[in-house]
DNA sequence: GGTTAGGATTTG
């Protein structure tokens, strides 16, 4: 926001950068320019926000010198500004009439109305560039009186506007003083992407420098990544703010302290100015710019900083040490010490590359690629420390990889055995154990320069004609950028629980084999069905192992009103108390109904009187209102004067917001008396039992497509649904919560209208078996057994604002 | 209310 409000009370002179001077008004004149100058003046006359065409904005104020040169004739003391834009919305909501502003960046012009208001005859045009800071004396503390105050003395109907945001003060790197905390804003000239440290957080050490020249290391502690500084090469600008200065070998160093918070920014001349940031909230305005930007100039006549280079495949030389921006097609553990990376940037390396086979089934991505892309393809291996930090990449993540080594010769590769040999006269990319020379992989974003760079060259890439189809189909897949989801972020995986002791397999492979195997295989989840996921929920019988669909809420509640409507004489059974129950009308001015209602004797002799209820002529609507005071509430009807459960048709019980089914072919349901005694819930299963009904389960039900390099096969969820997701198939069926996180999980692995690329992949077990059902006989049959997700939440940690 | 690191090429 260019208009800054300071702290009430400040004076004017306190914030506004050192290197802007003031000019009284009664000396501006046109023909004059005013690049570092300023001006002050009250408030006098603020006019209303004016809207223009094309959503831009204007806004005109006149400001008058209070405290103006005794020379000054009168006329020049007061100036009309006009304001433009973002400006003029920001001065409209932020500054009142009284305010004192000092206005920067302004242009001069000549005034329009100086005939008609006899005012200075120039006005001040400000616009993008400008700057306005406000000044505003302390508030009284009543803030009623002080709206009742502004009501009557302003012009227009602008919102008052407590500073939000205190003003921050940088200290330059040569003055920096031993233990204070300060903020700063430096260029980067050394960093080292953040290590796990001895202690209990990641460290980023870096050295940043300013105009002083002073080289400045520090030491960034802190446990969440997403926290450090996101620098991506040296040359970046840097902010921070509340670090503090410490003494070490005699060099003043900083270290993070309580609150603090860094942005980082791209420090090519020419680049737009975006703060690289976690922390959702952040103070930027555009005296940061300035310092940006002025950095940024800085920094381009300085010879001595050191030169920001990436290397691309095609210019890589023998045994140098080299910084690589890439895509990241596939990766393979090698051993625990070493992971191997298959990356390209679309350039073709002239040196023989070193070949590195892997198992196919331990390759995350695909295990093979046109012969084109082949050739592009750079095998590097990744050693210790990184081994983790690889652990997170992902195919499709842009990478840049810092001080990779080309190791030309024969080198011995990790894990390979005999059969494998390892080519000699090639050139091997070695990403050593180690953080020295700021050793380490960064995925870069989606909006950085050099992602930018890469999908320009990878669109220029085409495969051949002649190849495989499987293979350049799914290049497709690998070539697309990952999906950036907005907010919080959800990884989901896939983890088997099972104790198969297999290796994976491709889904060409699970289509060649017989039912009655078990398969782990690595896929993808391509479409599922059904879309309208409560349909996926079902009623399954253990007994005769039939399913059934739930039935819907009209239908139930005909049958409900049905059998309200069968209202002849019934004599309850002997062990039956009778009464009855007042239930409101539905609406306004519609009479309360009274319901009969039966209880177990028994029961009401222990005093469980809110336990269980017979209810007897109750809508479905009336039944759930009242489940929310009765623990258990099964609906009877009156049949041949005698009292009977309802058809099964309906719920057989209502329990809060659960309600339970019988199976209608293995219960013969007649109302009993529950026996209670020695029972601490009386439950569904105990009431099931007393009125004998077989009682239904809930399942989850769902046909997946998957696919792989290979194939693509249609597996059923079943049997396993609840492991897979994480939930209860009867929470599912009650609750809200239970349903959108099945929707959720089911939408990360397969998102909807997203490409390929963003679908994690998931480590299934499958079983084969012979499918009996449905008149298909001898259909083979795939399940997803002994698989759970695996969801990781990043929500968006919120450090202090800054 | 503050240990960790405090740059400085490699086992492969």
């Amino acid at each position: 926001m260019p208009v800054r409000v300071l702290s009430d009370g400040a004076r004017p002179g306190a914030q506004v950068p050192a290197h802007l001077t003031r000019v009284p008004i009664s000396a501006i004149s046109i023909n004059t320019k005013y690049s570092n100058k300023t001006v002050e003046g009250k408030v006098v006359r603020k006019g209303p926000l004016v809207f223009l065409p094309a959503g831009n904005f204007i806004l005109k104020a006149v400001i008058q010198e209070d405290d103006s040169p005794a020379n000054a004739s009168s006329h020049t003391l007061s100036i009309n500004i006009v304001l433009l834009g973002a400006l003029a919305k920001d001065f409209s909501q932020a500054v009142n009439q009284g305010d004192v502003v000092v206005a920067s960046g302004f242009t001069v012009g000549k005034s329009p109305t100086f005939n008609k208001d006899k005012l200075h005859p120039c006005n001040l045009q400000l616009s993008e560039d400008a700057c306005v800071y406000v000044f505003r004396l302390p508030l009284p503390p009543d803030p009623k009186s002080l709206l009742a105050t502004k009501r009557s003395t302003t012009l227009s109907t602008e919102v008052f506007r407590r500073p939000k945001t205190p003003k921050y003060t940088y200290v330059q790197l040569g003055n920096l003083k031993a233990r204070s905390v300060v903020n700063v804003y430096g260029v980067v000239v050394f960093f080292k992407q953040p290590f796990r440290s001895r202690g209990t957080d990641c460290c980023s050490t870096l050295k940043i420098t300013d105009q002083s020249n002073q080289k400045i290391s520090c030491s960034i502690f802190c446990d969440k990544l997403e926290d450090h500084p996101k620098i991506f090469q040296i040359g970046d600008i840097i902010r921070m703010h509340r670090v503090k200065t410490t003494l070490f070998n005699d060099s003043i160093t900083l270290v993070n302290t309580f609150g603090f918070s860094a942005l980082t920014f791209d420090g090519t001349v020419g680049r737009p100015v975006e703060p690289r940031t976690s922390s959702r909230s952040f103070h930027f305005d555009q005296d940061d710019r300035r310092i940006v930007e002025e950095l940024r100039s800085w920094a381009a006549s300085q010879t001595v900083l050191p030169a920001v280079t990436t290397t691309p495949l095609s210019a890589v030389q023998p045994k140098s040490y080299f910084d690589l921006n890439c895509q990241l097609l596939a990766k393979a553990p090698i051993d625990t010490t070493c992971t191997l990376l298959r990356v390209w940037d679309g350039t073709r390396c002239p040196h023989t590359l070193l070949k590195v086979i892997v198992e196919p089934n331990v390759t995350e991505g695909p295990s093979s690629f046109s012969k084109k892309k082949e050739s592009l393809i750079a095998n590097v291996l990744v050693y210790d420390n990184h081994v983790e930090f690889a652990r997170k990449l992902k195919p499709s993540d842009f990478l840049r990889i810092y001080n990779l080594r080309a190791i030309p010769g024969s080198s011995k590769v990790p894990g390979l055995t005999s059969s494998q040999s390892v080519e000699v006269d090639h050139l091997a990319f070695h990403l050593h154990g180690g953080t020295a020379y700021g050793r380490g992989i960064r995925i870069l974003p989606e909006n950085s320069p050099d992602v930018q760079e890469l999908e320009r060259v990878f669109e220029g890439f085409t495969e051949d004609d002649d190849d495989e189809l499987s293979d350049s189909d799914l290049l497709d897949v690998w070539s697309t950028p990952p999906e950036s989801p907005g907010g919080e972020t959800v990884q989901c995986g896939t983890e088997r629980c099972c104790s198969h002791d297999i290796q994976p397999v491709t889904l060409s492979k699970v289509k060649q084999s017989d039912p009655g195997r078990v398969h782990h295989v690595r896929v993808q989840l391509s479409s599922y069905e059904p879309h309208m996921l409560h349909q996926a929920l079902k009623l399954y019988c253990s007994k005769c192992t039939s399913l059934q669909d739930i039935p819907d809420d009209e239908l139930v509640a005909g049958l409900f009103s049905e059998a309200s409507r069968d209202s002849g004489a019934c004599t309850p059974p002997p062990w039956a108390l009778s009464g009855q129950v007042d239930v409101p009308g539905v609406s306004l001015g519609s009479s309360n109904r009274t319901l009969h209602i039966h209880l177990s004797a028994q029961l009401m002799s222990e005093g469980k009187t809110k336990e269980l209820i017979f209810l007897r002529g109750s809508t479905l609507e009336e039944t759930c209102r009242l489940a929310a005071s009765y623990q258990n509430i099964v609906p009877v009807r009156s049949s041949e004067g005698r009292l009977a459960p309802l058809d099964l048709s309906v719920p057989f019980l209502f329990r809060g917001r659960k309600r339970y089914y019988g199976c209608k072919r293995c219960s013969e349901a007649v109302l009993r008396e529950p026996t209670a005694e020695g029972v601490q819930v009386i439950d569904e299963k105990i009431i099931a039992e007393a009125l004998g009904v077989q009682l239904l389960k809930f399942v989850l039900l769902m046909k997946l497509e998957l696919q792989d390099a290979t194939d693509t096969l249609a597996v059923f969820l079943w049997r396993d649904a609840e492991l897979f997701f994480n939930v209860s198939a009867e929470d599912v069926a009650a609750n809200q919560e239970a349903q959108n996180s099945v929707r959720q999980t089911v939408e990360t692995l397969c998102p909807p209208g997203g490409s390929t690329g963003g679908r994690p992949w998931l480590d299934l077990c499958l079983t084969t078996y012979r499918g009996e059902d449905d008149g298909v006989q001898n259909q083979t049959c795939h399940q997803i057994c002994h698989t759970t997700i695996t969801k990781l939440s990043c929500a968006q940690s919120e450090p202090e604002p800054t």
